[in-house]
DNA sequence: GTTGACTCTGACGTTACGTCATACCTTATC
DNA sequence: GATAAGGTATGACGTAACGTCAGAGTCAAC
């Protein structure tokens, strides 16, 4: 087991760093000493090697957070995307290192470049097409699930009528969470609203069993989407239906 | 002439980008049509080329402009060093891509890396150090000029009773500018007693020129090891000085 | 004149830490 | 045991380089 300068030394990063990866969950130590103290094992090292990986694919740190936190995440997969986003890094700074001997010829001619020219080389939308489809591949992932299935047989046959009353109980729910936003996410009448939510899930689209109940959570504050959608009801909505259904998945066991 | 949108275009920057590099020196527009619009030449899009390598290479933004705005900035020898770098951060995503087929080998494997050699490949130390040789290279410049010869040869017989004639001479004027400080840069004040600072320096060390003097400010602020300094007389004063010491300059013509 | 695209300035927000303060912990040495 | 140096924690403010958005003016085509 490292503690944490060992850990900032070995992968070269700082030990704000790390406090900075546990507070965001990214990447929580393997244990902690009586006095507090990080503790981090190989499991640690090898996902901080994977977040670094991410990180050098330009990827944020919540994004890499639901990759790596996804039952279904295939490490050799992403591997190999990463692999191919190496290559294309690689080909865009060959690209640049020709432009710089091309300027260099037209600067030692005295000549002039053409506008457009100077500017070909930095392109990146090669190497951000791949991480969109990286990210559309992990997003896309969830329309081969078991839920996502029984949603659609489920859905399939719901009249306007049906879809009215679904959105009329899920605004319902939503509207007395908000109310309570004031308590704490673990508070009783927060928790009983939390599971009729998770129970109006189950009900209208796919068992809401706890661990997609906490992924849900997760992709509330991670996917900006999300966030901003669910942000409309009021302000840190989303931070705080992510606690309580945290809390309440907790207490499932 | 080109308008914000089409450079932006061009360069695949934002316009929010030019309008940025606009509002702090790096990159003024050649132009400003009667309406406010900015309107950049050719001059202004090499010069963003300039940027963008610059960029590429990881420096900071106020330390681009003060390499671009250096009287003694040499293209050519910029591009020879971006050459080198690009050539390091090339071998450095090879290694990246070493890195990969090796974890990829010990995922099949069902066996485990050791835990240092994670890391190594996303080492960035040697393409750093090359950074930091450009940067002091363009410092040591400075050494190189008639001005850094001069001030040479000038202090070489000081005595203590002379550095200590010369150091409560700038303090008094540093005192009393910093008494000003509520007033507009350009006050009548104000600018007497950065005549007198000018003049403090050309009788003790060097003459300051015009260009010298405005490129003394702008290391003020740019250098955050100036500003830090400066900025221990009262909050803000380094930014005080250089607009001061533009609208000197300015005046002088 | 209208519309849609473009321009400006101003100002607040964002991401991923860096920096620093304060207080506790550990280890080696005397 | 005391001390010193190095390590650990949490908390909080600041930073760089824009992104986003608002409100208002401009331009070109219909």
């Amino acid at each position: 087991m490292y503690k944490v300068k060992e850990v900032a030394t070995m992968a070269g990063v700082s030990v704000r760093t790390l406090h900075h990866y546990d507070h965001i969950g990214l990447l929580s130590p393997g244990n902690v000493n009586e006095k507090g103290y990080r503790l981090y094992g190989e499991r640690e090292v090898a996902r901080l090697q994977q977040i670094l990986f991410f990180k050098e694919m330009d990827f944020s740190l919540p994004k890499i957070k639901q990759i790596l936190d996804d039952p279904e995440f295939d490490e050799e997969e992403a591997l190999q995307h990463h692999r191919e986003i190496l290559w294309k890094k690689k080909a865009r700074l060959e690209r640049l290192i020709q432009s710089v001997d091309q300027t260099l010829e037209t600067v030692r001619g005295g000549t002039l470049m053409e506008d457009e020219k100077r500017f070909k080389p930095f392109d990146m939308s090669e190497i951000e097409e791949h991480q969109k489809k990286y990210e559309k591949e992990v997003e896309e992932r969830w329309g081969d699930t078991e839920a996502y299935k029984e949603s659609k047989r489920k859905t399939n046959n719901y009249t306007d009528e049906d879809w009215k009353r679904i959105q009329e109980e899920s605004n319902r729910i939503d509207r007395e969470l908000v109310k309570l936003m004031g308590r704490d996410p673990s508070d009783e009448e927060v928790q009983r609203l939390i599971g009729e939510k998770r129970q109006h899930i189950t009900d209208n689209f796919y068992e809401c069993k706890g661990e997609i109940f906490r992924g849900l959570a997760d992709m509330y504050v991670n996917d900006p989407r999300f966030t901003k959608n669910i942000d409309k009801w009021n302000e840190g909505y989303a931070e705080f239906l992510k606690k309580a259904i945290h809390t309440y998945c907790d207490r499932l066991g």
